[in-house]
DNA sequence: AAACCGGGGGC
DNA sequence: GCCCCAGGTTT
């Protein structure tokens, strides 16, 4: 069963990534520090973006061991602008875990999966990449070339299609050869078999592509959920005193959970500015901390309209505040606060 | 199984 | 605007 007669797959994507792939860091090592370092960098994350993250902390934390003694706040704040936190306080936890465990990190893909912040995914990476063991890695970019070359439509979101692409990964991959056609697999979807407008003339798989066969490449890999979003209004009132503003860390179980942001006043709709200085007199808002400036503060945000699951607005570093153009609900309770003092 | 968690970018 | 990205955890 796990025999087979061609691996055309695999040796055509093989060469072209012998000659196409990028020279990236994480790719000069085996080190299963820095590869776990890139892989939770890197998930949800393009490689343009992440790099100088993962630049920043292999030079700020060496090793495993290093950025487990560092405080969490230091790697927060490393973190800062790639989103998705937890992958950040998983990053610090897992850390620990590994130097409590004496150091050096599983070397497989079952005790590597037990690790905090390590899925699947990040598993089968380290696995395959630090210690050649056969198992594919099955991502974004696996879905879309195997769903295109093979004609799957199973949609991509449901529990079966992890089980048909890990399965048809796995078949074509060539045991001896696992690290690198895992790698091969996902630069070939990341740089060849992207999502949009592929460039399917000059694919070396042209010939074998069954989804360009029957014309399908735009409809593949097949995903049929849209995920609902919902809008939240969020009011921020800002205190200011000399040059400290006054931030809050957002303990509640909540979106941004650990960051900071201003006060605020959530509203179920939009409201009208002069509702909101009525029923919320700045006064009775909170008290300015002095050693704001001083703190650890991650990140701020102006946002007065949000969507949960695509926020609007940017995100700005606390020393970046300062020289913000204040949005005008928020100058309106500067204005107020100037007169208080 | 579905919800939750971000920021950046392509088009 | 919509959808994508080298996903994992929680409920």
């Amino acid at each position: 069963m796990n025999k087979k007669n061609s691996y055309f797959f695999a040796e055509k994507i093989i060469d072209w990534y012998t000659e196409q792939k990028r020279n990236l860091p994480w790719r000069n090592t085996k080190d299963p520090y820095k590869v776990w370092l890139s892989e939770i960098i890197l998930q949800q994350t393009r490689v343009a973006q992440g790099l100088p993250y993962y630049n920043r902390f292999v030079e700020n934390f060496p090793t495993v061991r290093s950025l487990a003694e560092a405080k969490e706040q230091d790697v927060l704040r490393l973190w800062q602008g790639l989103g998705y936190y937890s992958r950040a306080r998983n990053l610090h936890k897992c850390a620990k875990v590994v130097v409590a465990s004496g150091g050096t990190f599983p070397d497989n893909f079952l005790d590597l999966r037990k690790l905090p912040g390590v899925g699947d995914y990040t598993a089968a990476a380290i696995a395959s990449f630090c210690f050649d063991e056969a198992v594919p890695v099955v991502d974004g970019n696996v879905y879309r070339v195997l769903a295109r070359v093979f004609n799957i439509d199973v949609p991509i979101q449901t529990p079966k299609a992890r089980q048909t692409f890990f399965d048809k990964a796995k078949q074509e991959m060539p045991v001896e050869q696992a690290a690198t056609f895992n790698q091969a697999i996902m630069e070939f979807g990341a740089l060849q078999c992207v999502f949009k407008n592929p460039d399917c003339e000059k694919c070396v798989l042209k010939k074998k592509c069954e989804a360009w066969q029957h014309q399908r490449v735009e409809q593949l890999p097949v995903k049929e959920k849209k995920s609902k979003t919902r809008n939240r209004y969020f009011y921020y009132l800002v205190k200011k005193k000399g040059k400290a503003i006054y931030m809050k860390q957002r303990i509640e179980k909540d979106i941004w959970h650990g960051l900071y942001d201003f006060e605020l006043v959530e509203t179920e709709k939009e409201k009208k500015e002069k509702e909101l200085v009525a029923k919320y007199n700045p006064q009775k808002i909170s008290k300015v901390y002095k050693h704001l400036l001083s703190h650890q503060t991650i990140y701020a945000r102006f946002m007065l309209t949000s969507n949960v699951n695509k926020p609007q607005g940017k995100a700005y570093t606390l020393k970046q505040i300062e020289a913000l153009p204040k949005p005008r609900l928020i100058l309106q309770y500067l204005q107020d606060e100037e007169i208080l003092e």
